[in-house]
DNA sequence: CTCCGGATTGACT
DNA sequence: GTCAATCCGGAGG
């Protein structure tokens, strides 16, 4: 039996850059958990980029808070927060201190530990595995309560690791998910980050047909 | 496949 | 009191 590998994450310096280039970089990394039993391993397929103080999608937006308190401190760090009652959202804090910006985790793909992911999926395995944020989390075991204002550069518990690089022709860019109240600026913006694959691509060339059919 | 409503609770007005 | 960076199951096409 093989030792466990020593954690190698990812320097506090690869968070701290611009919010958009964290988001694109963190596609195709290593996410992992150790809870001390068990080593889970996903790769990043989708993110999502928060631009702090001017950008009124992002929590922050609305000033300083006990909740967003740890996005306004050192970038490499986790700032996990609980939606619509019961989903755990996984975010990295980017950027300076002083600069509340952060990076939405919102897909992985397995890559070690798939079994347990599904036993917390409660039996659901496949494409509707990971294909979202609170999917994600329940998955990993990723929560509020065990994982906020982590430390991702210290290698416990949580961190990233560098993963399969992608170039930037399988990057697909798109609007935000879920934010219908932020001003249409920031709404429209695509600040949302998929890795293309091709189920994805004939999903959009679908829509898109559909789309201008209704134009006419 | 798409559309729609209910679940469930912490955070902030 | 209202709302939220979501998910799921059921109904209809």
């Amino acid at each position: 039996m093989s030792a466990t590998p020593a954690p190698a994450p990812l320097p506090r310096h690869f968070y701290d850059r611009p919010t958009l280039e964290v988001a694109r970089d963190l596609l195709g990394c290593h996410l992992i958990v150790d809870d001390g039993e068990e080593r889970l391993i996903g790769r990043i397929t989708e993110t999502e980029a928060y631009l702090g103080f001017m950008d009124t999608a992002c929590h922050s937006s609305n000033g300083r808070t006990p909740r967003t308190e740890v996005m306004f401190g050192p970038p490499g760090h986790a700032y996990v927060y609980i939606i619509y009652g019961i989903y755990d959202m996984l975010n990295l804090v980017t950027e300076a201190v002083g600069e509340p910006c952060a990076v939405l985790i919102r897909a992985i793909e397995p890559v070690q530990g798939e079994e347990t992911m599904i036993a917390r999926r409660n039996g659901k395995r496949g494409r509707d595995m990971l294909n979202g944020p609170g999917k994600m989390t329940r998955a990993m075991a990723i929560t509020k309560t065990a994982h906020n204002r982590l430390d991702l550069c210290s290698g416990e518990g949580l961190w990233i690791e560098p993963g399969t690089p992608v170039s930037d022709d399988d990057i697909i860019l798109g609007p935000r998910i879920g934010i219908d109240y932020a001003e249409p600026e920031h709404r429209d913006a695509p600040w949302r980050l998929r890795i293309a694959t091709p189920q994805l691509r004939r999903q959009l060339e679908k829509k898109a047909r559909q789309g201008n059919r209704a134009e006419e």
